[in-house]
DNA sequence: CCCGATATTGGATACGTTTTCATGCATCTC
DNA sequence: GAGATGCATGAAAACGTATCCAATATCGGG
């Protein structure tokens, strides 16, 4: 059982031609009709396929794009890389994926692995600094960022959802129900977020209503648990993220807090779940599959003339999980 | 801007030594201890990483190993890709990512695609028949199908949850409680499940009772929502994958159905939000990202003596979607 | 009828690596 | 001291492809 794979040169030889005319022929090269018709027909009967192997070698270059994002178990990851391989494979690109955990050395080794594979196009959600980066821009690999910028990376073009109106919306939609005291609840890479939280906020802003989780679930609940504990004051809650709301939505639950009587939520990210949630979530959706799609996009269409970044609109979606501040919480 | 990458033969040129023994110390062949420093030294300064493509190439095989599932958008395929990322990653291979959206077209496409990119090991959550996989095979490419198995294909080890289990747990805790009239909601690629749910059921078995949705959420719903309606009988629900018990859910709600009391649901598939429904759907939970994990130590140990595949425990958790027959539904 | 232009073709080379094989050198054995 | 044994080493071949270049065939024009 030592199958030899069928190569170009057994293509050749049952055609009676080269293995060059073979090539010309598949590539789309000029050739007579007749040897084209006689190659593909042979190529056709051996169920030939060109090893993307040979030729990536020989053309120094890989043709497939990597994708790197933190966690595939997330449904706003695991619809970006929807979206990005569905761009890939109208491409014809293969697609390699590694997820990083949020953890800036696991990304490093991943770019790494990348690297040796000679992959020529990256897309990112980063963990990390830029730092991260330099190999894959120093190796000439067109790389793109998605979801995320990274910090002193403003030579790398980004695919974003629009944070910053969608935060700003989400925090006049909250002020405006007579909310004072809104805590926001974010987990790692969301720094513009946070700033911008900040600023739209004011002078309502208090530090000590801001609480950045880890990536896990664990952390995540630790964190808005924590939160409702120490202040009891607050009213409102912005979740920066789906795993986020759901930790926000446990520990309200846990600690007996009624939402949206005694508090207000919302939560960045519209997951079909929002909608099956009681009271249904109000979210602010973003367009998660558009991000990989336009990513990919960007990253196949090459670096030649690379346009600053993409930014995609986000909408707030009002369901039952706010109210207008009513009467302040009744304590236990 | 030329940046020609560093080759071994830099390396060998700037240590004063051949191509061959670079190529041994970083293999970990044998070499005297001081030129084995000498070329590990150069190779850091120059930052020099082996070119995957010239191995694979030279050893016909390209250690890569591909992955084809429906939907990365769904968590459960998600929570497998996860566990199927993770172990290639403990092993150091890169992973080749493909959506089939469950079209055996798309899949075969994708699985041509994978043979040309020299792919040595797939794992696979099957959408078509058998033949789709017959190419694989032939190429000598060692397969594992992950969470289902594919008709006449028992030449493929496959590693599933104890489907058959967990169904039966569920229908009994269903007629325990009372119910006669169980219907079951499922997807694409759930013939097992169906054949055991109608062993399970064995005399109580309704054919009009059984519905099966295509992939989409769409489709889910629909099909939900015109059994609900057709049926205005029955009392309990068992559906067959996360998606469909959000169908199921969210048309019990739009047809003013209470569950439990109107109406008692099981959902495969654990998932977060589950806890968060109110009331929180009682499930079978399904171990999906050790589904991936382990489907991928197997194909990574290769198909040298294949185990007949793996069966992994399935786990009845009770919540609050279930309740006792009680007095018939009222008609609306 | 001959020459130059054009179209088609096949041989050879290079891509970066691993692996085989032969060579040289030092050490060991009798 | 001569032959045998072992080890470190480098030259060269091979993997499957794309492409350069020369060679051949075809054709048109003078």
């Amino acid at each position: 059982m030592n199958m030899r794979r069928t190569t170009i040169k057994d293509v050749a030889g049952a055609a009676g031609v080269g293995v060059a005319t073979v090539s010309r022929v598949l590539s789309g090269g000029s050739a007579s009709p007749e040897t084209r018709e006689r190659v593909l027909d042979v190529a056709a009967q051996l169920d030939y396929r060109p090893s993307a192997l040979g030729r990536n070698l020989r053309q120094r270059r890989s043709g497939g794009i990597g994708l790197l994002l933190p966690d595939l178990t997330d449904t706003f990851y695991g619809r970006v890389a929807d979206g990005v391989l569905a761009c890939a494979r109208s491409a014809g690109e293969p697609v390699i994926v590694g997820a990083t955990g949020d953890d800036p050395e696991c990304e490093a080794e991943l770019i790494g692995m990348l690297l040796e594979q000679g992959v020529d196009r990256v897309i990112a959600i980063p963990s990390g600094d830029g730092d991260s980066w330099a190999p894959t821009l120093r190796a000439g690999v067109t790389t793109v960022f998605a979801h995320r910028l990274s910090a002193g990376r403003d030579d790398i073009p980004a695919v974003v959802a629009d944070d910053r109106a969608g935060v700003r919306t989400a925090v006049d939609y909250l002020t405006g129900l007579g909310h004072r005291r809104i805590a926001y609840l974010g987990g790692p890479g969301q720094e513009r977020r946070l700033s911008v939280f900040r600023q739209a906020l004011g002078p309502l802003v208090d530090e000590e209503l801001i609480v950045v989780a880890r990536g896990s679930r664990d952390s995540a609940y630790a964190a808005a648990a924590g939160l409702f504990q120490h202040r009891p004051d607050l009213t409102a809650v912005l979740a920066g993220g789906n795993p986020l709301g759901e930790a926000a939505v446990l520990a309200a639950r846990e600690l007996d807090l009624r939402i949206p009587r005694d508090l207000s939520l919302i939560m960045f990210d519209d997951v079909p779940w929002a909608e099956l949630c009681s009271p249904p979530l109000t979210v602010i959706a973003q367009p998660a599959r558009d991000i990989g799609y336009r990513a990919a996009e960007l990253v196949l269409r090459g670096g030649a003339r690379r346009p600053r970044g993409v930014l995609l609109p986000t909408e707030l979606i009002v369901r039952g999980s706010c109210a207008a501040r009513g009467t302040s919480r009744s304590p236990r």
